[in-house]
DNA sequence: ATAATAAAGGATATTTTTGTCCTTTATTAT
DNA sequence: ATAATAAAGGACAAAAATATCCTTTATTAT
């Protein structure tokens, strides 16, 4: 469904937002143990989302990664798209170049719906409220 | 949503079901040219797919794939099992090697219908079915 | 029997995705 | 100022997915 790479970032970014929300920052490493990542890889991906604004991050000591206070409001939407873009939920089922309402592939209706559920899902979703789900124990990032 | 290998091998047996309505045979040379896929390529797919029973050839002149009287009745689960197996709609939306209702990941009970429905998909579409929309030009494979 | 045809099989190549390592830069505490 | 810390950046490595090529085997028509 997502890629690896889309799959830490979503996993990281619900972790940062957790310590965040008390104030503080967290290192690569720490972020890499706590949601079972490989650390230089999650590294590179948490610098991307750096740059494209979905993350902040300070250098040295007592630095790390941390969210800005509108950030938990931001969908799994823009996460995705960032990373994996948009073709989960407007490309071709069966990788048709050409695939539309007028010109659709045999399995285009099918999927019509779940395309649709799919972005929906995302848009709705924030951050935050996921981070919520996890502290009240509702949902799990790891086995504990 | 499926891997390239999937997608080639979907399109490929809707196009070898219209061939094969007719009781003929069609070489990977044709079936490469009417469904634009890589022609080395996909004769890979289609022996694996003979090999798991989802497909027929036979050599020599007057050679090439087709279907079995069945294979028109068997759905797209039964392709998409055998390539890209079911994590597409079992596996967890984050990756996580646990996740489970009583385990559930951030995502999980977002994606519970969304995975319900490809499944349904998957199971309710079968080949057959998508040929006669062909056939009747209702969908297509191909810009023309 | 022989030549031609088409799939099967195996080896290899390319590209993309995933993952690692090392040096540099910024920041902080002493 | 200096040392320590942590992210940034760039190069590199490994694995997986996608794609190609060449030889062998089976089948058919002549």
């Amino acid at each position: 469904m997502f890629s690896k790479t889309c799959e830490y970032a979503i996993r990281a970014l619900i972790y940062i937002a957790g310590i965040s929300k008390r104030g503080a920052k967290v290192s690569v490493k720490e972020i890499a143990r706590e949601i079972d990542a490989p650390e230089h890889f999650i590294a590179k991906i948490l610098q991307d989302l750096c740059k494209n604004g979905l993350l902040l991050s300070l250098k040295g000591p007592t630095g790390g990664f941390y969210l800005d206070k509108n950030s938990p409001q931001r969908s799994l939407a823009e996460v995705v798209k960032l990373i994996d873009g948009e073709k989960l939920y407007r490309g071709c089922a069966l990788g048709l170049p050409v695939c539309s309402e007028n010109m659709p592939c045999p399995l285009h209706n099918q999927f019509k719906n779940v395309r649709r559920d799919i972005y929906n899902i995302l848009q709705n979703t924030q951050i935050g409220e996921l981070q919520e789900q996890l502290e009240s124990k509702l949902v799990f990032l790891k086995r504990e």
